[in-house]
DNA sequence: GTGCTTGCAAATCGTTTGCAATAGC
DNA sequence: GCTATTGCAAACGATTTGCAAGCAC
């Protein structure tokens, strides 16, 4: 299914920012920030606003085409994968790996729903120093 | 252990500013904002500043006498229990639950070590809407 | 032409920084 | 007295908001 369908399916207007921006998220699946996405399109785009990144990063989050990755204290980045799967942030050089999760249930999620709460949600963060960084 | 020698082991001088925040972090479990601790603070410490909050909080994590819960997108919640469970955060009433993880693997974590990052600190966030707000 | 989308500029707000005053051994 | 801590004011920076202009059906 191509960028166009998606959004549709996601009852989500197609316009040439949106479809950029979802694009961008599938071909650079480096958890991007909106800042980054931004300086990546507007030579492409030059009237893109930064604006028009954070409205439809916004948009694609609440209608789950795309995820927000809170895992760095200072920006949130983007995933285009909205599955649950792990991330891991190296501190060291602000790389984000990605953990698939197939099937393994996670720890808390029943002692939440046994006490009533519903999930909506479920977020699996790590952090530490990646590989590249030890050497 | 008192809080006073909680911070001596970790190699925190105690002050008076220091025991009231860690104080308050033991005697309210409800993962508190830099801003709530001042504001609850403040009328019993009146020279109290916002600069010291979070300067004592970020010397608190990095000493392992305090986690930073970044569940919240737009502010940082503070921990007194610095052992790995899972939040829930409600997205109605802000409120953010607890559980523990008794002895559970958490998904994700072997692969990461598998490929040879080093992992220092996970974080489990849940979100949906909590019981009380489901009435 | 109506309603949604875009984008500029300004505002917001949690957090950080610079630096002088203060406290504690 | 020297060093670490505190706290004010200003800076910072990511994100949001107000609103006017543009676009699409």
């Amino acid at each position: 299914m191509n960028s166009y369908d998606i959004l549709i399916s996601h009852d989500i207007k197609p316009s040439v920012q949106r479809l950029a921006i979802l694009e961008y998220l599938y071909a650079y699946p480096t958890h991007p920030t909106a800042d980054e996405i931004y300086n990546a399109l507007s030579p492409s785009i030059p009237t893109l606003s930064k604006t028009t990144v954070y409205n439809t990063l916004k948009l694609f989050t609440l209608n789950k085409v795309a995820q927000a990755i809170t895992i760095d204290e200072h920006t949130e980045h983007f995933d285009g994968d909205t599955s649950v799967h792990a991330h891991f942030l190296c501190k060291k050089c602000g790389k984000i790996y990605d953990a698939t999760i197939k099937g393994e249930t996670i720890p808390g999620e029943d002692k939440f729903k046994d006490e009533g709460h519903i999930i909506n949600e479920a977020y699996l963060y790590y952090k530490g120093i990646c590989k590249d960084c030890q050497k």
